[in-house]
DNA sequence: TTGAAAGCGCTAACAA
DNA sequence: TTGTTAGCGCTTTCAA
């Protein structure tokens, strides 16, 4: 900058001014250190003006997912960039696994680039302590869950319901016998959509078998040997609700190596890519993770804005707002097969 | 990092010493500093550091795919992401879609932020004019298809090898009749999938049926309206050869519809989730888009690393580095259909 | 082993 | 409308 200042002859602050487009800079002025700009190559460093300014915002957020390349965390990550787009934020993204030394050491990573705040997919692994703690020094935002006795902004689906709408469905098509397969049990939502499944049996006077019920499965593979054993018994259910797409795709998997995909209704928890074109069509409870993204990332720039004009981190002291995405129920054939 | 060496009662320089692990403080000031920094809730200011240091490395890429919800290009996340977390390397990361405006403004929205380096897949929308310019002013590596013209480090799939094999393992089968799929014009991948389909038909000494042949799609609606039409007319193919997932998946649909997805035999391009789960499941030229993405990302840091060594922007200079990770073919049934 | 002073590229505050 | 000066949080350089 001080290059362009000089070959146009003019002052740094001038040159600051002409590249952040303030006004009151005469024409010829700008069009001389635009000039000179191009010429020497010049291309602003926003750091250091970050550095300097009385925000300073970087204008850039952290997301925080468990895997980039998982549907659902990508779909996320597309609603934080739609979002972020229109107001020139950048997003810097990890994937944390379920491994709480990663999800600390992003923090780290993001919080010393000074983002302006971070939109949390929390892996649930520490029992979020991390997120327990006096202040990251961010505002944050979670998506999906959000940590045990923290009060924090969130983005949420209706798991309850939407499980016991999915549970429903199978009953109302005359299914008695409906398995239940469900995530870590670390996380709420396996939990809350434990209970949705719970509600919809109790509801029609039903009592749970337990051993028809499998939980705290984390992929698709444990999912389809918990299948492949439960067809192996003589008592089989004849309905299957799989509480997380990954686990819906593994009792796909086994449903149809034993031939019985056609024979044993499946309801999934989340839409997959090409769930519309199995064999038969599986029935899903489905998110809109998109919209989840958009949502969340509004939400931050909406709690940075307030931080901004309170003129202090103070964020923790606002009331924490809870935003729901509600899930729904596409049925498809899976679920029209017979008991 | 004032107040820390005030608390402590030591110097600036004691603290910075402390922060970053350097040799030659005392144990007693070392823990002095950390109590007084853990009391403060200190976190140091990376972008603060960067601005000071000689080398000044931000440890952040930037990562530029057409669209981070994509199967494909989350994949190439995925493997940038895991190459990057062994070096504490933060990668920030945008969707460009189609659009040249967009990827002309995620160049200057990462540049502006200093990233140390560029991981690209070009839109390849405005004939990569962008990367024909003078200098980006960073190192950059391209991902599955360079610019045309541009002498860049790239990692590459072997689009024309892998097509050959593709229509190479239909004609096997028996399949004289078969169709072609391709993406977009403007990338040289979808040409040289057209090329290695040439190659495949002319070795088996047979002539090109224009009609079968549907290049420049750009989606998977496309697809499954050019076969639609394709069924409706009288002369039929035997089998189809969709050089692109999103192809794979639009043909596949219109097969379906008109329950000929036992009659026609498809092989696709690129590997998808569940291709193996569909009925028939169905055969593809799969690359390793993780591998790709570690591949580049490593490239990339060589890169950085080289101009480190070099002191001064020579990137440009130095011979590029093209490295090839093949597609195999995975023969699953689809391919098995006789004509 | 420790510290003082200068300055990275930029903008805030003020002055002309 | 334009410029001057100081300083953001840190590291470099050099001196003690």
């Amino acid at each position: 900058m001080r290059d362009v200042a000089a070959l146009a002859g003019v002052s740094l602050k001038t040159v600051s001014r002409v590249i952040n487009r303030e006004p009151g800079v005469s024409t010829a002025l700008v069009s001389k250190v635009q000039r000179a700009a191009d010429q020497l190559d010049y291309r602003p460093d926003f750091t250091a003006s970050n550095l300097r300014r009385a925000d300073r915002r970087t204008s850039t957020v952290g997301l925080m997912v468990e895997d980039v390349a998982n549907e659902f965390s990508a779909a996320v990550h597309a609603g934080v960039e739609e979002a972020a787009r229109g107001r020139n934020m950048a997003v810097l993204t990890a994937s944390i696994a379920e491994d709480p030394v990663r999800e600390r050491d992003v923090v780290r990573a993001f919080t010393s680039r000074r983002v302006d705040g971070l939109v949390v997919v929390p892996s649930g692994v520490d029992q979020n302590a991390l997120w327990n703690e006096r202040n990251i020094g961010v505002p944050w935002v979670f998506v999906d869950r959000a940590p045990r006795g923290v009060a924090a902004d969130c983005v949420l689906t209706n798991n309850r319901e939407g499980a016991r709408e999915g549970v429903r469905h199978l009953l109302d098509a005359g299914h008695r016998d409906i398995a239940f397969l469900g995530g870590s049990l670390r996380l709420d939502t396996a939990q809350e959509r434990y209970e949705g499944y719970l509600d919809a049996l109790s509801g029609a006077g039903l009592a749970v078998h337990q051993e028809w019920v499998h939980r705290n499965l984390h992929n698709a593979d444990a999912a389809t040997d918990v299948i492949r054993r439960l067809l192996a018994t003589g008592e089989r259910p004849t309905a299957i609700f799989a509480a997380q797409n990954l686990l819906a795709m593994g009792v796909f998997r086994a449903l149809r190596e034993a031939d019985l995909h056609h024979q044993i209704a499946l309801v999934g928890y989340d839409d997959f890519a090409l769930a519309d074109m199995l064999d038969p069509a599986i029935t899903v409870v489905a998110q809109d993770p998109r919209a989840i993204g958009v949502r969340a990332a509004e939400l931050l720039f909406e709690r940075i804005a307030d931080d901004d004009a309170a003129e202090g981190p103070a964020s923790a002291d606002r009331e924490p707002r809870v935003h729901v995405v509600p899930s729904y129920l596409i049925v498809r054939e899976s679920s029209l097969i017979r008991p």
